[in-house]
DNA sequence: TTGTAGGCGTTATCAA
DNA sequence: TTGATAACGCCTACAA
């Protein structure tokens, strides 16, 4: 409520050696009397600095802003909450806050342009992708970020040939628990995807493929699932695919949560995890540690991931140009969901 | 990175008709071919409009300050995610955004207080409890966002006297779900609370030997676990009181994941759920549905809190000065993990 | 329908 | 060691 004026005037100095001062406790433009005056008339008055004011004057807010081009509600997702913890941590030990935009539109672009449209101002950006980004979004978002001319890193986004910074995750493409399973010898196999359409499905489908290829197993469209991420939709669509198809001995999902309800669902047409089917899930979230058995799945590091892309940002606005990619590889986590054949 | 003043100069017009446009696209103040080429400058030269000195003039940000005093990394925690999902959610389709600031302290004042040092501006709060808070703290803290002037409602902190907006829930202070257990017949019963010390942790204790003496319980402290909402440590927890006490029936427990750990535990000390042994958790969480048997747990509405919450603030930031006191009840969830002894 | 001028709170550049 | 003063980008009377 108070301003720098009002402590000046209070302690009868000028603006400047408050403003001075009060950036620069140790400066030696200030006589320790006059500092400790400023400091008692600061409580006196409870002042606290604008973040505005100071920052127009500055040209530096503190402050990077998370644009997430989604419609559905924030903090609901395990993938993206590890993400923003990993990010937060770290840009918060060096100052820096986080900003969310509100945003009311209902396209992919839409909502990034109407987020950005309220955003100048940040000293960076993170942008996000989401299930739901097809190859064509994915493409305008980063134009659009990129015409602010902050600095930004993407993450959870498929490597683009565009010159900008990209935490990548190696995994996030690979179906790597369908390779695990076939290594432990299973031919019979479920695949349960996300969201049908975006272009991290799209990518795993062909990945996939080429997989079974490989290995010489037939691909039939009718045992790849898509789950959506929802515990219901997995388990039904699951619950179905095991009464069609009894010879299915493994299942792999993109998603601990869709693993977990692949539990449920073995449970429900009468199979022992990992007896008489084996089941891996991805993530490595809380939910592979909780479900019995505990759940063998696919380390994507997205706590790693988010700090990664908090490093990037950080050499940017520490003047750093060059746009840097970084590569990280998902690993596996053993536990007791599958079983080996051989 | 372009001004209004860049924009005014392309058109050849004042910075005020521009600026008075961009802030009401209906304006009759603009003619409608200035309007246009208003629109055209914009896009050519890329302008976003800068919210700092936006609201340095208007006294308004659009931003609701979050605070959260804690030193665990953010987004990981399912209360608060749920409650902030539903904070964003609401506050977001009325054009505010979300601010998280940095905080390098280690006690929940000085957090608080580093937060708000970088927060002036903010059109209203949100203040949070963890654990972690004591009474004490709880007080402070509220007494040091209300200095700020600023609206502010409280999330997930239990009643207070003073005259500040809350919103409460019922539940977090009652064993709700050990009544529960107690009216189907459960008397050897196992309560597992979340962190020792805090404020939530002594109301619910309190609580629940008041509840054990109304109905000829004894209370015996080995019986009360302190889980600290971590899956591993409720694990091992419930995992040896389950040992050293075979004749526990029924197990409450304060969040979804503890009582998730408590099915492992049960699990591991040759119990079925619920022949043997009843499980409730709280929260009404993913974790709920996902675990097997699937959880009777208490539903805390955490979601519909968050937006409650910000219901209260928009209010406030509407004109409405009479604090308000929501009080919101959690509500029992009945799945497969309680077994009646009537 | 448009322009001018002053101010929001802070910082930076001078000069004193 | 301090004080004026201008500037940051935007908004809003008020005047034209």
């Amino acid at each position: 409520m108070s301003s720098i004026k009002e402590i000046a005037k209070q302690v009868g100095i000028s603006p400047a050696s408050v403003s001075i001062y009060l950036s620069n406790k140790e400066t030696n433009r200030v006589s320790a009397k006059t500092k400790a005056l400023i400091d008692q008339a600061v409580t006196e008055l409870n002042y606290h600095k604008n973040v505005f004011a100071s920052s127009l004057s500055t040209h530096e807010s503190k402050l990077i802003g998370v644009i997430i081009p989604t419609i559905l509600p924030l903090f609901q997702n395990d993938y993206t909450n590890a993400l923003l913890s990993g990010l937060q941590t770290r840009l918060s030990s060096f100052g820096y806050g986080l900003l969310f935009f509100p945003s009311s539109a209902q396209s992919s672009i839409a909502i990034v342009k109407e987020q950005l449209e309220k955003s100048a101002g940040c000293d960076g950006y993170v942008l996000f992708s989401t299930g739901f980004c097809t190859h064509e979004q994915i493409h305008r978002n980063i134009e659009e970020v990129g015409k602010t001319g902050k600095p930004f890193v993407t993450l959870n986004i498929p490597k683009v040939d565009e010159d900008v910074s990209q935490v990548l995750i190696d995994d996030l493409a690979q179906p790597s628990g369908a390779r695990y399973l076939i290594d432990c010898g299973h031919t019979e196999l479920l695949l349960v995807l996300g969201r049908q359409g975006g272009e991290h499905t799209r990518a795993l489908q062909r990945n996939y493929k080429r997989l079974l290829q490989e290995y010489g197993i037939p691909y039939s469209p009718e045992r790849v699932l898509y789950g959506e991420y929802s515990e219901e939709t997995s388990y039904t669509l699951i619950t179905n695919a095991l009464t069609a198809m009894p010879q299915i001995t493994g299942i792999c999902c993109m998603s601990d949560i869709m693993a977990a309800s692949a539990i449920r669902a073995a449970a429900a047409t009468g199979r022992a995890v990992p007896r008489d089917i084996s089941i891996i899930g991805r993530n490595d979230s809380i939910h592979a540690r909780l479900s019995l058995p505990a759940l063998t799945t696919i380390d994507l590091h997205m706590q790693q991931a988010g700090s990664g892309a908090a490093n990037v940002l950080l050499d940017a606005l520490d003047g750093s140009t060059a746009s840097q990619k970084i590569l990280l590889s998902g690993s596996l986590v053993e536990r007791d969901s599958v079983r080996s054949l051989l």
